[in-house]
RNA sequence: GGGCGUUUAGCUCAAUUGGUAGAGCGUCUCCCUUACAAGGAGAGGGUUGGGGGUUCGAGUCCCUCAACGCCCACCA
């Protein structure tokens, strides 16, 4: 007994011990899941981080909630698989790597492709181990053999594989349409890469002659440098403004270009003059307009993002950039006074959603996936419950993308990423679309490389194995179970995982999808580097212990999966809890002095038939909310348990009178129950308990199930009531300022049986030193009452008493419960309500109203003989 | 423009199918009672954003208005 209680420091310090338990656990392997196992299967992917990122807040709770779901289904009985991994995040990691040889004053075209390449390769390798190593300290219990990389081999063969696959069934195709080109990234991007933002701009208005007799028409553009690539002006068909300019000719003004006007429903009137110049190359909407009329392109802006040096465009602006292009556009349009008119105008503009770069919606060639098809089935195991989202409001925000799909852009011009399976003839340039190269010495590879999210909407199943559906780890742990992550990456990645899973292995590759909200500062606002409101969750949990950070994120998840509202501070909650579980568990260890003491529950004192009664309630609780993702209500449940049943009563009353069997078998399945949100101090505590243990962690040990033998509902109302009587006693006391070394001597009448059983709990909780138990009151003005159910509890007071506050006091409470009556009463006299509502409400209400009844008449006659 | 969410105690948020609103923090009073002052005891605090409706009964369901936030589409 010695070892375990100086092993139990008074000073509970987290992260030493946390520390640790990470290590013992690790050194054991209990993470490691057994693919041979004949347990049924439980498994998980974690959405993988970006190989150059840290940890953050949003880490923190994705993390801690899948770690507590894995835990809880181990501990259920599970073979549980977390598998953990990187992605090798296509832009983001390449222009980490280009901003260091910046450093040195270079550009990847200095150095070339492969070294470049290599150089990306060693920089992602050496920051591997950095992302996932944080994530060890919010006590992962993910496997790490299985670590996966959306760049590694096995990846690339799956991406290879439904690459060709996808081609050869015609929903991979190559064409040449208007993609958002970022000028920075050198790359395009798909559509939900590109984020809007509401900029304030102008809206010229540009003459354009017409090419016979008189007139001109005035368009309107926010970007009058692409009017070189002009290939006609639009009106709509119904605008009577410009009816008959349809079919006409005008000229571009300073190139003297002529193109056609044409009619289009697409075209406003009541926008700008009623009349648009059309750009394909340079705008969708236009694009779709060239297309409708078969005009062609004029390319002007190049991928630079500069204008390009060719005869549409005037000598002067070649090789300038758009935004210096535009300012002397519009001053050239002002010298030949064909600026008719300039006004402000907000509107939004696209962002490159990595590098904030404007967006240049630009014709050029690239890889898209033919989205409809694939969309269908995606659509169908949603709806039809295959696949479900909580809280369920996501789903309807799925559904609505994807039954509104685009094709998806795939090919990106970068240099970091799964190069496209596609090969180019070195003379005849025809193309071969293969898992490899046909004949190296005559044909070369597509420069372009995969959106990293193709790779990650493998991700389920090519950790798994995939494409070797046979191998060990997809028998047993494809599909996976349930998928944790923000909202923020639902199209992104859930649906394309759902899309692609269901393409290539007939099944969706998880049936759950938890949507938890997005971590904000105490204000609201995103947090974000660039705000400098951020919380380090590392500096958090060397400050407060990661079980303390784990707790507090839990107990702030809500069910309708809100966003949280984070600041530091936040953590002294979980922190002060973890303290009072520590603490708690050192009282009762060291208190011990019959190891072998056996739930007897023939045995059982009234205190301990409410405790296991409030523990069994909890443990159905805690069952209940964590199979329905409620995460904040286990940790409510659990708290409220810990704290205001077991600490603040049960514990306490151990110190007069204890059953070391219970007080043990309480802690140890509540030790249980806790440990999916505190692992390490849960396992720590659970390693020093003196009981007999059929597994050699808590982690490994069987999770508490609700048990109808540990019901004890009579004693356990007894039980409160009894607390009732001592809480009356304590406000008393504080009521009339009675000190707390002052011992009481009290009196009480009704329900002596009970309270004799009893009467040291009393004793010793109000801090009584003597307990009357009447037949027959005696009026005595000098002391102050209590009534508790069908029971009095009087405190004489000789000396200390104010009759006048007494009285204040009683009447108070008089006043509660008329306000109670009153409203009760009005119900009862409502035949309606007596007619419709449901038996049991009206029972209630009626005994309810008796009750009161009896109260009030205590509490009267308590009056009367005071005054 | 389309969709979604939020509005409850001073602050942050709960409240399972409608049955007279709860917790943490903060506030006030008292207490270093030998597990814990990161603690203990007690107290105060709310016309549940406004208005209307359904119902015996509404924080909860319906309509409407307002404020804030998010997503999608996009204005040349």
């Amino acid at each position: 007994m010695q070892d375990t209680t100086e092993s139990l420091s008074t000073t509970y310090s987290a992260r030493e011990i946390e520390k640790e338990i990470y290590k013992f656990w690790e050194d054991n392997k209990f993470f490691v899941a057994d693919n041979k196992s004949n347990k049924p299967s439980f498994s998980m992917v974690i959405p993988p981080p970006n190989v150059t990122g840290i940890l953050h807040m949003g880490h923190a709770l994705d993390g801690t909630l899948q770690d507590i779901l894995t835990r809880y289904k181990r501990m259920k009985g599970y073979e549980a698989l977390w598998l953990p991994g990187c992605d090798h995040a296509g832009i983001a990691t390449q222009n980490v790597v280009e901003k260091e040889l910046a450093k040195e004053n270079k550009t990847r075209h200095d150095i070339g492709r492969e070294e470049f390449v290599k150089m990306t390769w060693e920089w992602a390798n050496s920051h591997k181990s950095r992302i996932l190593g944080q994530f060890k300290t919010l006590g992962a219990s993910f496997d790490l053999s299985r670590a996966r990389f959306t760049l590694d081999e096995g990846c690339s063969k799956a991406v290879k594989k439904v690459f060709v696959d996808l081609y050869n069934k015609g929903l991979i195709y190559k064409g040449k349409y208007i993609v958002n080109w970022c000028p920075r990234c050198q790359s395009a991007i798909s559509d939900i890469e590109t984020e809007y933002e509401t900029e304030k701009g102008h809206l010229w208005e540009i003459s354009y002659p017409l090419k016979e007799g008189l007139g001109a028409i005035v368009i309107a553009t926010t970007r009058p440098e692409t009017m070189f690539g002009d290939v006609a002006v639009a009106v709509n068909p119904s605008d009577y403004k410009y009816k008959d300019l349809i079919g006409k000719t005008c000229v571009i003004p300073l190139v003297g270009r002529e193109i056609p006007i044409i009619g289009d429903d697409y075209v406003d009137k009541s926008f700008g003059t009623g009349a648009l110049k059309i750009t394909p190359a340079h705008d969708p909407n236009d694009f779709e307009v060239g297309v409708r009329h078969k005009l062609p392109s004029v390319k002007v802006i190049d991928e630079q993002g500069k204008m390009v040096a060719r005869g549409e465009v005037p000598k002067e602006l070649h090789g300038m950039d758009r935004y210096e292009a535009r300012k002397r556009t519009v001053e050239l349009l002002e010298e030949h006074q064909v600026l008719i008119k300039v006004d402000e105008l907000e509107h939004n503009v696209g962002k490159c959603q990595r590098c904030n770069t404007t967006i240049e919606p630009l014709l050029s060639e690239q890889w898209f996936v033919k989205m409809e098809p694939l969309a269908k089935a995606a659509i169908e195991k949603v709806k039809d419950g295959s696949i479900q989202f909580v809280p369920k409001r996501w789903e309807k925000n799925y559904l609505m993308w994807m039954e509104n799909i685009r094709d998806w852009c795939i090919s990106r011009q970068l240099w970091w990423g799964h190069q496209i399976p596609a090969y180019y003839h070195k003379q005849t340039g025809e193309m071969v679309v293969s898992e490899t190269n046909p004949d190296p010495n005559n044909y070369v590879q597509d420069t372009d490389v995969l959106d990293t999210w193709f790779s990650s909407g493998l991700w389920p199943m090519s950790t798994m194995g995939f494409p070797d559906t046979n191998s060990p780890d997809f028998k047993k742990f494809y599909p996976t179970t349930t998928l944790i992550t923000g909202f923020d990456i639902i199209f992104f990645w859930v649906a394309r995982m759902i899309t692609m899973g269901l393409e290539f292995t007939g099944v969706p590759p998880f049936s759950t999808v938890y949507i938890h909200g997005l971590i904000r500062d105490e204000f609201g606002q995103k947090m974000s580097k660039s705000k400098g409101n951020t919380i380090d969750p590392v500096l958090s949990i060397e400050k407060y212990g990661c079980d303390a950070v784990r707790f507090t994120l839990s107990s702030m998840c809500t069910y309708g999966g809100q966003d949280i509202k984070l600041s530091d501070e936040k953590f002294e909650f979980g922190r002060n809890f973890a303290n009072k579980v520590w603490n708690a568990s050192r009282f009762v260890l060291m208190n011990l002095e019959n190891k072998d003491a056996r739930l007897d529950l023939s045995n059982l004192s009234i205190a301990d038939r409410w405790i296991l009664d409030k523990l069994n309630k909890t443990v159905k609780e805690v069952n209940e909310n964590l199979e329905n993702y409620r995460i904040g209500e286990v940790t409510t449940s659990l708290y409220d348990f810990f704290w205001n049943s077991y600490c603040d009563w049960y514990v306490e009353l151990s110190k007069i009178e204890k059953n070391e069997a219970v007080l043990t078998y309480v802690l140890d399945m509540y030790l249980r129950l806790l440990h999916p949100i505190m692992p390490h101090l849960t396992e720590k505590i659970w390693q020093l308990m003196p009981i007999k243990k059929e597994k050699s962690a808590i982690m490994l040990s069987e999770f508490p199930e609700y048990d109808e033998k540990l019901n004890f509902k009579e004693d356990s109302k007894s039980m409160e009531t009894v607390f009732e009587a001592i809480k009356s006693i304590r406000n008393i006391r504080s009521s009339f300022n009675i000190s707390p070394a002052q011992k009481l001597n009290i009196k009480i009448k009704g329900e002596i049986e009970l309270y004799k059983k009893v009467q040291n709990y009393l004793k010793r909780m109000g801090k009584v030193e003597n307990i009357d138990f009447i037949e027959n009151e005696e009026n005595d003005k000098q002391s102050a009452s209590a009534v508790v159910d069908n029971s009095k509890i009087i405190v004489p007071l000789k000396g200390l008493i104010d009759i006048e506050q007494e009285i204040k006091r009683q009447n108070k409470k008089l006043e509660k419960l008329n306000n109670e009556k009153n409203s009760l009463s009005l119900r009862m006299n409502n035949e309606k309500f007596v007619k419709s509502a449901p038996e049991a409400v009206v029972k209630q209400t009626k005994e309810r109203i008796t009750e009161i009844e009896t109260e009030t008449k205590t509490i009267e006659d308590l009056i009367k003989n005071l005054s």
